[in-house]
DNA sequence: AAGTTGGGTGAAAGCACTTTCAGTTTAACA
DNA sequence: TGTTAAACTGAAAGTGCTTTCACCCAACTT
């Protein structure tokens, strides 16, 4: 019965199926865009002669990969889920696919940073929270590989960032203005990651800025170091709270934090935020069901610009370079 | 400045060289036929172009991609998310690369299900809470498409299921157990999507099953349709806890859901689990920090299974299917 | 009824090579 | 020195696929 003495191409399923190789070609690469009767009648002419694309054929004539990499830490983070939502959204609108490069060492980071450009599987790539430095970027460059930076900038790419420091002094001010004296600070000041940079640190400087201007003193016992963990958090704020001069106001550095003093305070039986206020950052979808008021800062967003950026240096090479500040948001909600 | 804008073709080999693309092909694949002199000089014209052949690292990259693919629906939500993390963790240690495909609307997942199998640029699928059909899985075995299935199963491919009615009883008998009378339950049970699968229904069945056989009966207005968003269930919340005989125990079929019940209740000043008792379906990182009693489905683990067993199946193809029944666990927290 | 969309489609022009074939050197021989 | 086979080379014709562009036709506008 087997009829076929060469391995079966486009051009067999075409005949086979009446229509021409193009409309082959798009069943499969972008079926979206052909007639459902159409591609059935095409996927089963190809079901029936067992047709299988030639790779380097694919290879030689493809220009582009239609997929865009996005090399991420903590990529379960709630934080950073919502920054892969937004690039999600925008790229699943222009039909590329998303391919997730989870970093979770400085060795990690540094084998995708240097095969990427060469293996060229990927048209572009955003890089969220990762200091990359000047060999890399230049790299980057040479090989035409159309990147944006996501908290963290470099002359030579495109870069999205937010103003830490701006967001400290935000927190600060809102609970000067609620009329707080006391204040702690809950935060990863000093992360165990070497790869990933690290914004906490900018945004404990503006709150305590901040603070000194309205004449505010933070002595260092009411800044606590916690690492993103659960746990770690918890102990931090029982530290805080169980001080016998204790704060009255607490800000995190991400809600996430926020939420852990949060059911602290609840074990301790502290009003919220008639005894204790809390203040987070980043706003993610949580920080609205549990009411916490925190810094927006729109994380959707920047992962949408993210993408569309790559996307328009792609249509567009010679486009400009550009340095996006993101603005911080306060979003007053019932802890503070 | 700007010097590399492209990588380098025979072409350009041929140019610097000053002879023939024939002659840069044959180089490279029969030297022996061409002169050494003439050899040599395009050797180093290859060498300083740092020529590459291009669709032969293509093919070859191809061949075998150390990528594996996820499908799924609602990929920021946080149940998925947390599957996924699991799936990254493992593709991670085996340094294999996760691609994403984001689902929603049937064209979407069609196209991608018609088309992943043939082009293989996967090594491996991973499907998630998707309902594929006969033919569809056909053609993934033909096409030697190691798949694995998450909350569905189909006799030709691997799977990974719970079994939520089991769920429901177990969330229906703790409420008994407390002591609980009238019930309400909030859930999606007839979402819009008609690509994705719906486990609500069963955890209802299961949830008023377990109540019948305790002479309890589940009257239709303590079941409350709500889609997966915050407003809706906040809706529903509201008009369960308006009711004249309001349930003292709800039973919300995801702990997202469970956790905007718990959020109304608030605002409603009334206490949990004292006045309202609340369990949800997941357990979802959050449900610990918000102190959430839920039946949790072990998403890290299905997620890292499902990755180890597509794996597995790659290095040894002929290995037998399976299909994995996860267990369900009650989680009991403080607000139920 | 005429005009405007816009989805679906095919012809044809790439893509980055390989192969064929005809031609040009070169080397070797008479 | 002329002849000829061998060695080398390039133009052009594939290779199997993707993509651009123009076209058709049906569905809306006005």
């Amino acid at each position: 019965m087997t009829s076929a003495k060469k391995t079966p191409t486009i051009y067999d399923v075409a005949k086979l199926s009446g229509v021409s190789i193009t409309t082959i070609s798009r069943v499969l690469n972008s079926p979206d865009k052909v007639n459902p009767k159409t591609r059935q009648q095409v996927m089963d002419a190809i079901d029936q002669l067992g047709f299988v694309p030639k790779a380097e054929a694919r290879a030689r004539a493809m220009r582009y990969t239609n997929r865009i990499g996005v090399i991420t830490p903590f990529f379960t983070a709630p934080s950073f889920v919502q920054r892969l939502r937004g690039v999600a959204a925008t790229l699943s609108k222009a039909s590329y696919e998303l391919v997730i490069y989870p970093v979770d060492s400085a060795e990690h980071l540094q084998g995708y940073i240097s095969s990427i450009p060469v293996m060229r599987n990927l048209d572009g790539l955003i890089i969220m929270s990762l200091a990359i430095d000047e060999k890399d970027a230049q790299r980057l460059v040479d090989n035409a590989m159309h990147t944006v930076l996501i908290e963290y900038s470099n002359s030579l790419l495109n870069s999205i960032v937010i103003n830490d420091a701006h967001g400290g002094r935000l927190a600060a001010e809102h609970l000067i203005g609620k009329g707080h004296k006391s204040f702690g600070f809950i935060g990863d000041i000093e992360p165990p990651e070497r790869y990933a940079i690290h914004p906490v640190r900018s945004r404990l400087q503006g709150f305590k800025e901040a603070l000194n201007e309205a004449g505010i003193d933070l002595s260092k016992k009411y800044i606590k170091q916690a690492y993103y963990s659960q746990e770690n958090s918890r102990e931090a704020a029982l530290e805080l709270l169980n001080m016998s001069k204790r704060p009255t106001a607490i800000f995190a550095a991400s809600d996430i934090q926020a939420i852990s003093i949060m059911k602290v305070a609840r074990q301790l039986n502290l009003r919220i935020p008639e005894d204790l206020a809390v203040i987070g950052f980043d706003d993610i979808d949580m920080a609205e069901y549990v009411d916490l008021t925190t810094i927006r800062q729109h994380l959707d967003d920047s992962g949408r610009l993210s993408a569309e950026m790559v996307l328009a240096r792609i249509n567009d090479p010679g486009r400009i370079l550009q340095n996006i500040h993101l603005p911080l948001t306060l979003i007053e909600r019932q802890t503070a």
